[in-house]
DNA sequence: TAACAGATATATCTGGTAGATAGGGGGAGT
DNA sequence: ACTCCCCCTATCTACCAGATATATCTGTTA
């Protein structure tokens, strides 16, 4: 099976939404999409030029921001109806706690505190995200609203684990804090 | 900043376990580890070579199964304590959902029917998972069920969220099925 | 016994990807 | 005029996944 590069359809998709500079891009990417796609600039800039040659793209002036074309238009959604590839897991600190017994019961902790704190911090991000988009009302904003449900359901579990995971280690035999 | 070299970490765990062949470091990354972490040979030979150079593995003979040196040993423990480096997020679903608009809601009800099966199979997974490795009482034991009780939080919320996103669509003015 | 299938094992190549780095240009304040 | 600080465009290195090539070993079937 062919690998296919993931960056086109991102790219694609913000300047789906209006022209953009390659640099504003990568910022409407970090900003909107940030909590659940991520781009650099080592492919943004690269897979906007490809586009360009393929016209999907196009530029009035050198100094002028990226406009989709008709036929990045058409491109964008074949690539949307193609089925999404998952990329494979590489979850760092479950590596960790699965070897937790070499790094130490208070490591351990200490991590699952972390995990902790970062999942709450993140649920009040969702919140706050979901007040702002909720707020104005467009056709897209259904569509939004489900990736930040998605977010948030994905922090509770993960506070939820982490809450859990912190007795479970607390009823363990050995070291306690 | 320095990018740290993942597969190590990885391939020392596989090897603090027991003696083992590349391909069986492979097998057992993928059978044990599968869930939340992967590697490919293409990084494992290499790894294994490098680490073979600095002492921090060893072989017997060029047909033995690499065994971690004492060095590997402490390598192992130092790679461990150092803080985990989450990677950037790339959910292919969550893209598409997000220019659901463009890609039209009967598609995109087929994308959530498609993930909710796949966090019931996964859950299912899980419990037949948990149940094997808590059959065989070992220190490390605990650490295990750690990881595998977030793939259980993960997927039951997968699964909720699937759920609710489907409903929100049903309640949505447009083309029902 | 020969042929075959399938698992084991090692290695390499291509191309996608992240993150660091470098530098040009323009506006704001001093 | 000077010099920050953004905006903006690149480019390079290293990391990494997945496909592919090749060879050996083992058990099964003809």
């Amino acid at each position: 099976m062919v690998r296919r590069s993931q960056t086109e359809l991102a790219v694609l998709g913000a300047l789906s939404v209006q022209p953009m500079t390659g640099y504003a891009v990568r910022e409407a990417i970090r900003d909107v999409l940030g909590h659940f796609w991520s781009e650099s600039f080592g492919q943004i800039y690269p897979t906007l030029a490809a586009l360009e040659e393929q016209g999907h793209v196009r530029r009035p002036d050198r100094a002028a921001p990226y406009e989709l074309t008709a036929s990045g238009q058409r491109r964008l959604r074949d690539l949307l109806a193609e089925p999404a590839q998952k990329t494979p897991p590489r979850n760092g600190l479950m590596l960790r706690l699965f070897f937790g017994r070499q790094l130490g019961q208070a490591a351990c902790r200490a991590l699952l505190h972390q995990a902790r704190d970062d999942a709450e911090r993140q649920l009040a991000e969702y919140t706050g995200l979901r007040a702002a988009v909720a707020a104005e009302a467009t056709p897209d904003t259904p569509y939004a609203l489900l990736t930040i449900s998605a977010g948030e359901h994905t922090a509770r579990a993960a506070l939820a684990w982490a809450e859990d995971s912190l007795a479970a280690l607390d009823a363990l035999p050995g070291d306690q804090p």
